[in-house]
DNA sequence: CCTCAAATAGAAACTATTTCTGTTTATTAT
DNA sequence: ATAATAAACAGAAATAGTTTCTATTTGAGG
């Protein structure tokens, strides 16, 4: 959690409370998020707390590394927390359809490629779904 | 254009002025277009034209198989002609971010993996965004 | 403690998508 | 050909997720 605030810091962050809030959300919780379920669990510990808030706070946390965008099939937005925050090397996720927990996934066939059928690459994503070992004994 | 009037009918789809205008697009511009964008040309063509229809033909098309959708970073849906349309071989996609050309990629480091971290893998995706060699040339 | 930029709430706007209802149209079987 | 019928359709309206705006509050540095 500590290494979260400093992250933080050194994003030129404020240390609010809700955005301690979030963090807290995401170390406790070890799964994604979408903006309302953030929000519904704000709500629970602050009387007032606006949704727009909640959308800026998600994406600053991502511009300083705290977390990471997970692109799902659905119009909303996920998060998760981005388990390369001690270094920021590549990498990719994999979530667990049922939970919700993200890891990452190091090897990667992309990697650094510059070249792919004569194209330049600019950028890749690659997600994963599956069902984690926890859920499949379930 | 004929190959894919047959792939209509084996999936059961009627074969509507509309759909065939659809899939014009698509083989002609030989790029991913938005629902927006498809439902501009479709105007061009057709006095009447509803927005809605675009949006449940695009999803038909996906559907049996001619055309895929294109995961982009923004909040509008993306298809793209599928040009595994001979065979429904495993394959991913990249995408020219300057003029919007897709091309398939066959190989793939998920592939037919049945585990990965101990999660039971279910789907995976891959996309990835360059610059094709025409575009790189302009 | 004082200042001030950053963070915030809440309302309202916006945008992409979906749902609904009644009408039209392409296919299939006569 | 033509009638029957299930699918496709238009257009309006609703919805959902996200973003913008404005005025107020708050945290960090002096």
């Amino acid at each position: 959690m500590q290494l979260y605030l400093e992250k933080l810091k050194e994003g030129g962050l404020k240390l609010t409370p809700r955005r301690q809030a979030i963090i807290e959300f995401f170390v406790d919780g070890k799964s994604h998020l979408t903006p309302e379920e953030v929000w519904k669990k704000l709500k629970k510990r602050f009387d007032r707390c606006g949704l727009p808030s909640v959308y800026r706070n998600l994406e600053s946390l991502v511009k300083c590394g705290i977390l990471t965008k997970i692109q799902q099939f659905d119009r909303k937005k996920h998060y998760g927390l981005c388990s390369a925050v001690h270094g920021d090397y590549h990498h990719h996720h994999i979530t667990c359809i049922e939970c919700g927990k993200v890891d990452e996934i190091k090897d990667c066939a992309i990697g650094d490629a510059k070249k792919i059928k004569g194209y330049k690459v600019v950028s890749h994503f690659i997600q994963v779904n599956g069902i984690c070992a926890d859920c499949s004994r379930g």
